[in-house]
Parts: C-alpha cells; sequence; structure tokens
DNA sequence: CTTGCGGATTAGACTCATTCTAACTGATTA
DNA sequence: TAATCAGTTAGAATGAGTCTAATCCGCAAG
C-alpha cells in the first residue's frame, strides 16, 4: 500500500526542505509518503492512521508539524470545504477542488491557464493575490475519477 | 449606527423566511438588520455584539440560530477563509471574495457571468456544481473599498 | 378568557480540530 | 565530554461550533 518515494520524490523532498533550513527526518519522510501514495485529500488524522502502518510511534502532533512544515515550504497544499477537518493535496499543479456532496471525496479539476487568467482579470487594480482557492461542492457521477 | 430595515429588506426577510414555512421573529429582524446596516462580513460574534447594542437579551445561541436560517433560505451567504471563524454576507449577486493579508477584511469581488461561465467549464461532464467558492487571499493596497 | 400546541429562544454543557507547552531525543559541534 | 539545537512527543488548553433541555410566546381551539 505505501510503497517507498521514488528517488525523484526523495530529491523534491530534500529540496524543499533544503531550501528554507530544514532537514528530511524519518517522521517528514513517512509522511510525505503516505501523501503521495494515494492522492485522495486526506485529513490529519487519515494521515496520522496511514503512516501510523509504518511509523507505529509517529504522534499526531508530528503530522501536524510535518504537514505545517510541508504547507510552508510549498511542497504541499492545505484544502478547506466548509467547516470541514483540513485536507492535503500534494498535487502541485494549478487546480480547483470538487466535493462530492454523497461520498465527501475530493477531486482535483484542472484549472487551465487562461481560466486563471480570467479569474485574476476580475480583482480590481491595487487588489495583489498571492493564492486563489475555488471549490465546487456538488455531485458527481459515481465512478467519475478525477483525483489520480 | 444600526437603522432599520428599508420596507423593501423587511418584504425579503418576510418573503425568505415564509416561503420556507418560518417567521419573522424580533431576533431574526435585529440580526438580519445587523447584516445588512455594514456589509463587512462579520463573524457570529461579531453579529452577536451589534444586535446586543439593539436588543440586550440577544443570546448568542440564537445568534447562531438565525444565521443557519438565513443561510437555509438563501438570504445570506457563509463566507470561509482557512480555518478562520465563518463570516457572514448578505450581498446575493455572484461574487467572489478577497481576504486582505494585513488587515483581516474580507472585500466583495464582482464576478461577471462570462468568467463564472468559463469556471463551470473546467468541470468534467458527469460533475454537477451547485456552489463555487472562490476566495483570494492577498494584499489590498489600503485606501481600496469594494465591501459596500 | 383559559389552555394547549409548536416554533423560537435561551443558558450552559459538550465536542473536537487545532494549537500550545514543556519535556525529551538524537545528531552535530566546540 | 558537554553544549546546542532542531525535531518529536504526550498531554493540556483553546475556542468555534453544536447540542440539550428548559422556557417563552403567539395563536387557535374549546
Ligand atoms: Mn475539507
Ligand atoms: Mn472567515
Ligand atoms: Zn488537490
Ligand atoms: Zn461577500
Amino acid at each position: 500500500m505505501i510503497q517507498n518515494l521514488t528517488e525523484h520524490d526523495r530529491e523534491q523532498l530534500q529540496e524543499a526542505l533544503g531550501k528554507s533550513g530544514q532537514k528530511v527526518t524519518p517522521q517528514r519522510e513517512a509522511v510525505f509518503t503516505v501523501l503521495l501514495a494515494q492522492r485522495d485529500h486526506p485529513t490529519v488524522d487519515e494521515v496520522f492512521q496511514r503512516a501510523r502502518e509504518v511509523m507505529p510511534g509517529l504522534s499526531l502532533a508530528t503530522v501536524y508539524n510535518c504537514l505545517e512544515t510541508f504547507v510552508g515550504c510549498g511542497l504541499v497544499r492545505q484544502v478547506n470545504h466548509e467547516r470541514e477537518s483540513t485536507r492535503y493535496c500534494p498535487n502541485l499543479a494549478p487546480h480547483a477542488h470538487f466535493r462530492d456532496k454523497a461520498t465527501g471525496r475530493v477531486h482535483d479539476i484542472e484549472l487551465p491557464p487562461e481560466v486563471l487568467k480570467s479569474l485574476r482579470s476580475i480583482l480590481p487594480p491595487g487588489f495583489d493575490s498571492e493564492v486563489i482557492e475555488i471549490s465546487f461542492h456538488g455531485r458527481a457521477q459515481s465512478g467519475e475519477q478525477t483525483s489520480n
């Protein structure tokens, strides 16, 4: 279920952490591995449960710490939907999120550059946005699969 | 500060509540008035503080209840930004939200129909969305004013 | 009028995701 | 060896939001 990181992924982790003066630790590697293994936008608790299978001593606090670190160095995005638990997404390409009302599952929706541009264009002069979050909420015909 | 509802606003309240079999009460009227008086996306507590000035006996639970009722009958939208307290917005026109990193203030950003359409168009077949939330996060030059 | 009903309101208890704290670990450096 | 320091850990604290059970109140039936 939880295979190891590819050489490429390990380098990405190394590089991103290094840039902000932080180190690769076994815990960080385990948490990052969990995120890449199943790109289903898990909550902190889901990450915790999955990572524990491979590192039983891992604490919940550390999962919070690792995820915060990853968000800080741009390895992972936070995904918020209304008042639910925060979810985490390692897909760094520009994309929106679709939450299925029926299943609760969160799907990645590709965001073409021209759509992103048209969105940015609605900001009046003087507004400078670093982050745009787009989330859909509705129904997806079962069988639809977008979050690889 | 908190002027009364216009005839038109009172009718809107009446109508929306009536449609879902609910009544106008003094508490609901007070909360709705607060929302319309200052369209700055207040949190529940801010609504509570403001409404108390005009109705000292009002309870926090009732403010939660009223706001939930309003959201349920489409009078008001919830605005979520990351993990912060939920905010409330009586602007029913399609719009996005911009949160100013520096001040925390939330501004309405008009959403032209063609941009909304291009956004909907990114959904693959089989995905049917009822709600789209768009939020920007960044800096607005002070003096910028969009949430009337 | 009284009484009964049902929706609305209320205070306070409770939940639980997240944050905080303070002790501990382990690698690296002086 | 001893000091240092980032990282980890368990558990306590926080606080927005929800739940519960008692009360209120407008209205309609008797
Ligand atoms: Mn979520
Ligand atoms: Mn908010
Ligand atoms: Zn995603
Ligand atoms: Zn708004």
